[in-house]
DNA sequence: AAACATTTGGAAAACGTTACCCACATCACT
DNA sequence: AGTGATGTGGGTAACGTTTTCCAAATGTTT
């Protein structure tokens, strides 16, 4: 009963049914110059007939996969799933699929994956937020077209997608002071390394908050709790923010997850929300937008990030040589119940 | 400045900067046998000096390509990723590299998506509860070991990892009956195709909320609400179901998601849970954890579920006549804050 | 009609591995 | 000494494509 795996079809198979050369049944697969329409009908009615399907691991010796990989943190954050969406809806139609790599937090894991994504000679990479030196960013480019979303800083090697964190922290204080808050607080992210605290959205957001409370005339008011971007790191963060002789009338979490921590402490504290305090994240998660907790929050279109991410690595593959882009999109402020008037 | 791209480190170079054949180096590559433990560490600082890594596209037209490919229908279910951990855990030092397919939503899709996967020499197959006619998925485990994961029924071309499902809903209707509910009603996901009938996990609850109701001696108080598995299906199902002449006391949906969109409807009808109602979900996901939903729910253990498909897909591709196997997993009831006596 | 460009089609050499042999040396028994 | 068995190492033909070439046919200009 059990039949002995028929063989698989090949090119060749394809030829002779055909009666062509396997160059021109090559040719056609391509959309390669040198066939003519009657053959190329003729060629790909035989592949129907035979059901025929190109092996990418042949192809892969000698040409391209037609394989784009992408490598993101973290499968259960949404803004990534976002992104991804944008890739695959941009390359729906096109020849090539998207292979995604899990588990890649930690530079050690995200060495691991982009190796394994080369090894399979994959035709181009999506990078997103990666935590890797940016020496070894760049030695991966130039083996392969690549794409880096969500790190700022530009590269001669690697095109660059970014949304504006500076601008989404204006976006926030802009906000607040409209309402007619003066002591604003951030919670961040704590950043050491010199790199990312250039590159890194976090220590971006940080930077915005700065800046615009500065362009408030607010200097003065700059309040920073150096956490991380955990729940437990907005609960922390919070709960130093409310010990301060002066207490903050709001407080602007680098982060969904960290609002919510910060949301926790504060009513621990006994405080309520916006009466008391008002608050803000970052993200417009799915957690944001929740009923019951209607966090004001920044909105980053990911969908639009991870198109854009995929037009220029397809466009890269086209053409190695042309000067990197950097496309940077600007972000939107979504408004809930969790900031009011001061 | 720019260099001309080093040529690839290939298994020859290895092999001649050890002095050897490339043979040999194949055969440690592969801990294969027909080496001396002299040759292996003699080829193993070549590989290391020169940096070689190996092709996979090469080693995919001869022999394995140490690629695993995970299908799965919706990256933003967190039960899902938690069957993903569980893979990427088992197989975390084992050659073996995890490929992610994104976007296999419908049958069309998943079709696509497998045929890639096969396209790409891949070494073995995990699919996350298929939609696909069984047909086609015993021909796809033909071609390429394959385990499927979440789908009810044996095959003799693929083994199978499950949850019970059955034992899952009895678990839920034992805990009500426990609480002194009798009218307990259950929101279903409306389903017409037979086979699926037998096969989905969701005809499975529904059949399980019947046998355990009727178990209990409460046959002629099967009440069903057949929706749909989303927030929308769950709103609409208890909306019909607290339009009955006598209303149920509790309410089981078949999922999360599901019994959200439930509890939505009770507070807009005026009714409070668990004080009118009593309400029990399904996949325990992050929803049903989060503080201010406290959601009773059933558990699945998807990293175990995960793993125990890794190790079947790894035992497998050893041997690929062995017969195939069955894997049944007992879900657990978590008492949240919904569920009350009645 | 000659000279040249363009189109059409194919032959054959890569690409980097692995699998299937075969050869030789060594060792343990008769 | 002869006979297997075992261990060690390598030569070489696949694997299924793409990529150079090159030749012949056809079209276009002088």
């Amino acid at each position: 009963m059990d039949k002995p795996a028929p063989r698989r079809v090949t090119i060749v198979d394809v030829a002779r049914h055909a009666q062509v050369s396997t160059t021109a049944v090559s040719k056609v697969l391509r959309d390669a110059y040198g066939a003519s329409p009657a053959m190329r009908e003729k060629v790909r009615q035989a592949i129907a007939e035979l059901g025929y399907r190109p092996s990418a691991a042949a192809r892969g010796l000698r040409g391209q996969t037609y394989t784009i990989g992408v490598m993101l943190p973290e499968l259960r954050n949404l803004f990534f799933a976002d992104i991804l969406d944008g890739i695959t809806a941009q390359l729906g139609d096109s020849p090539y699929q998207v292979l995604l790599a899990p588990g890649c937090n930690g530079e050690k894991a995200e060495a691991r994956v982009i190796d394994a994504m080369i090894d399979r000679s994959m035709d181009g990479l999506v990078l997103i937020a990666p935590v890797s030196a940016k020496k070894r960013l760049t030695e991966v480019a130039r083996s392969v077209p690549t794409v880096v979303v969500g790190r700022h800083g530009s590269s001669p090697a690697y095109d660059s997608v970014t949304d504006d964190d500076i601008a989404g922290a204006a976006l926030v204080v802009d906000h607040l002071v409209g309402l007619g808050h003066r002591r604003i607080a951030h919670i961040e992210h704590h950043e050491t390394d010199r790199v990312r605290l250039a590159e890194m959205p976090n220590a971006q957001r940080a930077d915005g908050y700065r800046q615009a409370m500065t362009a408030h005339g607010l200097h003065a008011e700059i309040d920073i709790a150096s956490t991380s971007y955990t729940q437990a790191g907005g609960y922390l963060g919070a709960q130093q923010l409310l010990a301060r002789p002066v207490r903050p009338t709001a407080i602007f979490a680098g982060a969904d997850v960290v609002a919510l921590g910060a949301l926790e402490a504060i009513a621990e504290a006994g405080l309520t929300v916006p009466g008391d305090i008002s608050v803000a994240g970052y993200d417009n998660s799915a957690l944001a937008a929740f009923g019951p907790i209607s966090l004001t929050s920044v909105d980053q279109d990911g969908r639009q990030m991870g198109a854009a991410a995929a037009r220029l690595l397809i466009d890269r593959i086209g053409n190695r040589d042309r000067r990197t882009a950097q496309v940077k999109l600007s972000p939107t402020l979504v408004v809930r119940r969790t900031t009011a008037t001061a």
